[in-house]
DNA sequence: TCGCTATAGTTCGGGCGTCATATTATGTAT
DNA sequence: ATACATAATATGACGCCCGAACTATAGCGA
């Protein structure tokens, strides 16, 4: 049930039915691809007459191409159309410490892939970012560029598209976007990192056809969220929703870096089990990495597993807040403590159960980074503007 | 951004278009009333011919009549356009101690209301209420009936219909849909009443040409949330979304209806600030009425007062973790609390800006429960099924 | 070799939608 | 009476989907 906006709607004229059908052929063409007109008639209910036409179209407009004809018991042989491996996406994932970048088609197959240190200042990383863009697309002298999608630890401001809060990368106040245009003459969209994993799965996951409801958390150095909802990313004033890392749990709790106390992420991110383990006030700087305490832990080291279950514990309290106030049929755990998920699962699901009996429990999923959710939601960002329904209001 | 479901499309006919624009005339008809073609077409873009035979198709289909001939400094006079004031709607607002019924148009004006005390037993009740609907439907019999609408003090299962979690109604299972349907023969909407509110304030509310983010706070014995987000209703799995009043702020805290403790409604329900105010553990029968501890503070009542502060800082708490999560640009509080705004208000929003400094604060609308939103969202849940954007997926 | 049948894909007319323009209806001002 | 402005309707062009007819292409059996 989607609410007109009396002061933003669009009109449908006689192409608008052509628009939808268009979208929903070109859909399943992704998802089924190699297939022939004749099967996209049986699967979308148009008429074979209707769906040649869309192809046609599809075709001229380069988003499709024919492929192989294929052997039938018997009959004229179908021509299977797929969509058209030359039109790229570059995808650009910040991280504090290193930048990543690839150049994907629009199957989200990556053709390469790299990754550079995140400069200090904003100056010298655009310098250098903006040059390694500029080499990649030159790399490909016949594509065509779509866009360019860019995922941040952070949140940038909708219209002005300065960072407005990016806690772990201590720049302020930095537009990113306009530059990027100007070197690359493409459009760029930014989004925040947990809203690009949800992007990614909601696109390119396994279940991609019929995901409607997703909540994504990711857990490193701090926790953010992602919501997916009447399958829509629910994006709130200025595109801020998702911060759920840092609602106050425990207004007594320590110090986070948004200012606050006891936030969720304070309890539970990577940097949390390590202060669990080495006892030491938050803040202070780490003396070992999230990934030493893992390996510990596999090791046997007891206090090194007590540190994972403690941040489990608080995983599962926060997520239990989100399964009681969004009910997501799904939820999705990326980060390097799903390594240990045997470990940390079990006692996540308990916790769980106890604080939301309510509801009926949601999945509970644990990504593999090496899925690299982050970058491949760049891609989303950028097909999702040609793959989305087109906006009725 | 709407992601198509492929499991779950709609295909776009040659009809398609004049279904999307036949709605948004219609709610420009809603919204501008009376109103003539001419100032129609002016308003949606649409050609004047176009909006003539849309205006004829409504007319046929009896949505709105023609109303007036208005006069204007020269030419030739409009004839304007109305809602049609026969169709109606049968509203029932069921709360613990009593039950609401009224009969309202498509304006979401009533003509009637009545009410009458919420039977103990499942049985019972059903049978007072079928009895008292088919009254105030025989009682309207040039009416043509769009439905009926009926919030609840809990959930009820989408397919079952059965009431699953409603702790203040102390019944389980209980279906009220289908004896509803069948003792009326028209269709029945249930829905949770802070999500009636939400949809009362959407529709009904004095900016609701343009809402497309709020969340509401109900408070009374507990407290209720609804989720607003995209033009649409948060509804998650199995519409549970929105019990944002059970998430548990504090583990160690008094035991709540739910089972679980320290949820939010623990600490900011009314029950809550009668239990500050007596000292009572909780649990225990309430001494007096929340109404009371309004009037004792107003009198001056010191501890009355503090009561009431305390139960403020706490809906701030809890507003917080809804604002840095979802980033509203409105928040709508409904419930008695609102009366003692004074006083409640400022405290609420100094915990609000405390918890949640990364994110611009939203608007925060106390509601007069005189507008009575829950009753009027009953109507919304009905109106919404044919005033709504028709769906594409 | 020649039909028969099944399947893929195309062609074409009908119905419905919006748009643009012309036409009719109905007022006021001069 | 005439000119002008405005509302509302009528008409033809074009786009889209549907459905039926048609063409293309294969295997199979007599």
């Amino acid at each position: 049930m989607q609410k007109i906006d009396l002061s933003n709607f669009r009109l449908a004229t006689s192409g608008t039915a052509r628009e939808i059908n268009r979208r929903i052929v070109l859909n399943l063409i992704r998802a089924r691809q190699p297939i022939s007109r004749a099967d996209l008639a049986r699967l979308s209910g148009l008429q074979r007459s209707t769906v040649s036409l869309i192809a046609e179209q599809l075709i001229a407009d380069r988003w499709i191409v024919e492929g192989a004809t294929g052997r039938l018991p018997r009959g004229r042989r179908p021509t299977y159309l797929r969509l058209n491996g030359d039109r790229l996406i570059l995808g650009i994932d910040i991280r504090p410490t290193a930048t990543r970048m690839g150049v994907a088609d629009l199957n989200a197959r990556f053709l390469t892939q790299e990754t550079m240190p995140t400069a200090d200042t904003p100056d010298t990383f655009l310098d250098q970012l903006t040059q390694r863009a500029r080499r990649l697309l030159g790399s490909y002298p016949n594509a065509s560029w779509e866009g360019i999608g860019i995922s941040l630890p952070g949140r940038a401001d909708r219209h002005s598209h300065r960072l407005v809060f990016a806690p772990n990368l201590a720049w302020k106040d930095v537009d990113l976007k306009t530059p990027m245009e100007q070197a690359t003459g493409l459009s760029v969209e930014l989004e925040n990192a947990a809203n690009a994993c949800v992007l990614s799965e909601v696109w390119f996951g396994p279940r991609s056809d019929t995901v409607q409801d997703l909540v994504v958390v990711t857990v490193s150095e701090g926790i953010g969220t992602g919501v997916f909802a009447n399958g829509q990313l629910v994006m709130g004033n200025g595109g801020f929703a998702g911060e759920f890392g840092h609602t106050v749990l425990d207004p007594a709790g320590p110090v986070c870096r948004c200012g606050n106390r006891g936030c969720w992420e304070v309890f539970a991110s990577n940097s949390a089990a390590l202060r669990y383990y080495t006892g030491a006030t938050p803040g202070a700087a780490p003396q070992l990495a999230f990934e030493d305490l893992l390996a510990l832990a596999e090791q046997g080291d007891v206090r090194a597993g007590r540190a994972l279950e403690e941040m489990a514990r608080h995983l599962g309290a926060g997520i239990a807040l989100l399964v009681t106030g969004l009910a997501p049929s799904r939820i999705m755990v990326i980060g390097e403590v799903t390594r240990a998920w045997r470990r940390v699962g079990p006692i996540l699901q308990r916790v769980l159960a106890e604080r939301s009996r309510t509801h009926t429990p949601p999945e509970i999923e644990p990504a593999e980074d090496t899925a690299q959710p982050r970058l491949r939601g760049t891609i989303a960002l950028v097909i999702q503007k040609h793959f989305a329904a087109p906006p009725i209001t």
